[in-house]
RNA sequence: GGCCCUAUCGUCUAACGGUUAGGACGUCGGCUUUUCAAGCCGAUAAUCGGAGUUCGAUUCUCCGUAGGGCUACCA
């Protein structure tokens, strides 16, 4: 059997989307799982829609995942070839000119129509299985504008025979036009490429995803800080599964046990919450070195980051993001008291929902100054509670509001924040003496 | 309208014609923590409808219904 090789042909129309990316993931997973080669064909022969800008936003959406393409075409490039069999098959009286009523602005007063024979034209689609239309009522249909400028159909047809192209892998809106492709194959003498249909990919309204329902750009994705991994994973599970109860599968992984005869027929709803959570999962699976790495290149170069007090708040990013956007947001927000100091606001010093005790709030944090100095340097938060917790145990014991009368007023303290890290993990990053000193500050503004 | 495709929890999905219809995400509850997040435990929730075929249909067939796609001198 021949090598396979399989292409993803967008055009650059519109920015590229998961949509788009769903079926260049499928195709790159099939050309890859036996061996073969995946190329890039960029669909520009309308070159009224084609734009440079979004030529340009899908090698960067490419690079960014890391989607390497064995080659890369411009249909565009092909015009001579097109002409030349645009001539022949009117030589040959399969397609001829034909004059138009001009209807539309832009509309030519000649155009190339396709000779059609009629009948029924049937293919296996290896998804789907046999599916058969009579292209009869398809009529003459145009294939060229002019002997320069074919339309997508011809075009198609032609370069994916001139690249070899074995699997046609292609979005489910394409199941139409497959016979139409077919006759000009036949009229041609060209190979049928074997063809594969995905399912479609829906926004939450269920039509097709688009720039109109909300898709968001792939470059979208990078900007928010996804990984291109994670994104790769999620996209992969939209309409296919391994067949066993794994969920979460590297690029090799993936590769190794793709199976297109394991595709969904039927389409599905990207789901952004889950891949929020696919992300994250793969954000835990990073060691810090590269955490931190990837980090970087989300905080502002501009913002000057203390990186030893960002190396410390690695687990707490892990723990708490689930993009490195939102652990950016976590910088100079609920984790922002890692980097400068507090500020406080004397109100909600004082426990929530128990009485102010401004000298009983003053007595409790006085009580935790001596404990902290027993501290060893860099104690773990497993340490730090066990050093206060008994001081907190004690002031329930007194009946002065329970643990929480020393708890929130010391985690108020040393962050500041209404939600924040527990004040173990905090002490344990700010070390004693920064966090000695916060909590003499806060005593200084409650007496 | 015509042609084509599809149909399992809210979502992604599993289940050689025989399962208490499984998993994941979400949601809800509990534990833990007097914050938040995380973690652990638990719960909720589905075979679109109707006929067949069969001892037995989520699974096969047909008919409905619903959704989607195509129906361009876009791709």
């Amino acid at each position: 059997m021949n090598k396979v090789v399989t292409r993803f042909a967008p055009s650059p129309t519109g920015f590229l989307h998961a949509g788009n990316y769903r079926t260049a993931v499928f195709s790159y997973l099939f050309a890859k799982h036996t061996g073969g080669s995946f190329i890039l064909r960029i669909e520009d022969t309308d070159t009224a829609r084609s734009k440079k800008e979004y030529e340009d936003n899908i090698y960067e959406a490419l690079a960014w995942l890391d989607l390497r393409s064995e080659k890369t075409y411009r249909q565009s490039e092909h015009k001579a070839r097109h002409r030349e069999l645009l001539e022949k098959l009117v030589a040959e009286n399969l397609a001829y000119v034909s004059k138009e009523e001009v209807k539309n602005e832009g509309d030519r007063e000649e155009v190339i129509r396709f000779r059609n024979p009629g009948g029924l034209v049937s293919f296996t689609d290896l998804i789907r299985g046999e599916i058969t239309t009579d292209v009869t009522d398809l009529g003459d249909f145009v294939i060229a504008k002019s002997f320069d400028e074919p339309v997508f159909h011809f075009a198609v047809v032609v370069d994916d025979s001139d690249e070899g192209v074995t699997h046609v892998v292609r979005g489910e809106d394409h199941i139409s036009n497959t016979p139409r492709q077919i006759i000009i194959q036949r009229a041609l003498h060209l190979e049928t490429p074997q063809y594969a249909h995905l399912p479609l990919i829906l926004s939450p309204d269920r039509t097709k995803l688009s720039k109109r329902n909300g898709a968001r750009a792939i470059t979208d994705y990078r900007d928010l800080g996804f990984l291109p991994d994670a994104l790769f994973n999620y996209l992969s599970f939209l309409g296919w599964n391994p067949g066993d109860d794994r969920e979460y599968l590297t690029r090799d992984e993936l590769i190794e046990a793709f199976d297109i005869s394991r595709v969904q027929k039927g389409s599905a709803i990207f789901d952004e919450t889950k891949l929020l959570s696919v992300n994250q999962h793969w954000m835990r699976q990073l060691s810090d070195e590269d955490f931190l790495a990837k980090m970087m290149d989300f905080v502002n170069p501009s913002l000057s980051i203390d990186s030893e007090m960002l190396g410390k708040a690695v687990s707490l990013l892990k723990e708490r993001s689930k993009t490195f956007g939102e652990a950016r947001e976590m910088l100079s927000g609920e984790l922002s008291c890692l980097f400068e100091q507090p500020c406080l606001d004397k109100e909600r010093l004082t426990a929530k929902e128990l009485p102010s005790h401004p000298r009983m709030t003053v007595l409790a944090l006085e009580g935790l100054l001596e404990p902290l100095k027993s501290l060893p340097e860099g104690a773990s938060p497993e340490a730090v509670k066990l050093t206060i917790m008994p001081v907190a145990n004690a002031e329930e014991a007194k009946e002065k509001g329970g643990r929480g009368a020393v708890l929130w007023p010391l985690r108020y303290a040393l962050s500041g924040q209404e939600h924040s890290p527990d004040p173990f993990t905090l002490i344990s990053i700010l070390g004693k003496e920064e966090s000695a000193s916060r909590i003499r500050k806060a005593i200084a503004i409650l007496v």
